[in-house]
DNA sequence: GACTAATACCTAGTAATACTAGGTATGGAA
DNA sequence: TTCCATACCTAGTATTACTAGGTATTAGTC
């Protein structure tokens, strides 16, 4: 339902601070009102894909009294990378909407 | 790039009037600024797999000197799932743009 | 102390999707 | 007659997101 706009997601939640990936799905569930309640084999696998790209980079952190996580951070390229991605997603969503519209003005 | 939302633009490009294939990639060029110049190998397919649903019906029809065509029309089914794609779209969209511009208007 | 829920991570396998890369054929223009 | 635009098709491929499992820790409850 969401292909490919993801990564886009996924980079923008760590844009504002470094978080691990349990955090990232909170984020995402939050931002989005609840649309996108992502299970995690969707989120984990992502961001080992955005990692290996060279998008992402991750550390062990273990917070005081708690479990150990994995924090990820924007590298350089994932930054450059979330703002190609979200010219793309302008595109995308205006031409989509545009289709789907015809221009009109939706009706209530 | 756009996946998943392929089916709600192919509809979307036969609500006005029912048309072949090679027309409805024209359509949505046409309509999507050039954003969208689809390969056949993407809407052939995504047609028949409509079609296969039940969202659209098909007849050959051969326009005097012109070549033979398979002409695709929304049956009701179709066009009911073409005012849920729309509403999905809009959901979507929104939980996205709020995700990516975290609420905050998009700088120029 | 036992049990449960929430947190936190992971992977293997699957279904679906869109695309690549081919192929066929006709009509009109150069 | 050669080429381009029209018009259709399919097999195979890469990618993607998801399902369905598994492991482990911490905090709270009974």
């Amino acid at each position: 339902m969401l292909k490919g706009h993801l990564d886009a997601m996924v980079l923008a939640a760590l844009e504002a601070e470094p978080a691990h990936g349990y955090a990232v799905i909170e984020t995402i569930k939050r931002a989005s009102a609840g649309t996108f309640d992502l299970p995690e084999g969707t989120v984990y696998p992502a961001l080992h894909r955005l990692e290996h790209a060279g998008l992402l980079a991750s550390a062990w952190s273990t917070p005081p009294g708690g479990r150990k996580r994995r924090v990820y951070a924007l590298t350089k390229s994932g930054t450059a990378a979330l703002a190609d991605r979200r010219k793309a997603w302008d595109r995308f969503s205006k031409a989509v909407d545009t289709m789907l519209t015809g221009g009109r003005t939706w009706p209530a």
